[in-house]
DNA sequence: TCCATGTTTCTATTATTGTTGAATCATGGA
DNA sequence: TCCATGATTCAACAATAATAGAAACATGGA
């Protein structure tokens, strides 16, 4: 990933709304959600959420695909990965201890032992 | 870390100049930079710049410390750790295994081990 | 105190983004 | 084919953000 592509991706999660449409894809896991759906538990109106789906899918953080007479959106794990990676780049260089317990902690509240999850 | 936050920290990084200067903080490591080398490095001028330091830093993404006339700007690690468990936060519910590969591939360039840093 | 240098604030201008009603497109059932 | 429903596009407006010249502020040395 490059700069621009990065600043697409952050801008794209920018934005209330479109973070909040975010993180409900990535609660719904790979199923998706359909437009509708997400409209109604965000109470977001149909072509406000049309334009931030565009934005996000733009950015590569959403993918689609139709059922029916639904569309179903989910969210690109890949691409959230990618722009973390981006981030982090070369972060370690003076501090490689720092970064390390930083990491460790940004991880701690993802991916907990399967037990877990509340 | 709470959605207001997030935007906030998302939107100051959503920028292709203040993207620019964090990951240069990042880089740049605990010692910071003075705004004028910033300035200097990345050709931005100088009400710019402080401008978008001014907007890094209430995102709580940088910090300053003075230090005779100048002053050095660094990058809040703990912040951009923040960030990152916000948005991955109850990633795993439908997904735990592909999670888990996804993080792991988004830390593969960040805390390498100590030989491989370029 | 006065000056030089580093940084920020002020002000104005330009560009970009967010929102929504209405119209349009797409799909599937009667 | 016609209609109902789900989703997107269009158009227009309102709000926010980016830029930089000029002025102001802050620090340290002479």
């Amino acid at each position: 990933m490059e700069t621009k592509e990065a600043v697409t991706a952050l801008a794209a999660l920018a934005q209330e709304t479109r973070l909040s449409v975010f993180r409900l894809l990535v609660q719904a896991g790979p199923e998706g959600m359909s437009v509708g759906s997400i409209g109604e538990k965000l109470g977001v109106a149909p072509a406000t959420l049309s334009f931030h789906l565009k934005e996000l899918s733009h950015a590569g953080l959403v993918t689609s695909r139709q059922e029916s007479r639904f569309i179903y959106y989910m969210a690109d794990f890949a691409q959230m990965a990618a722009l973390m990676t981006f981030l982090t780049r070369n972060c370690c260089k003076g501090m490689p201890q720092e970064c390390l317990a930083v990491m460790e902690t940004a991880l701690a509240g993802c991916c907990a032992p399967t037990s877990s999850q509340t």
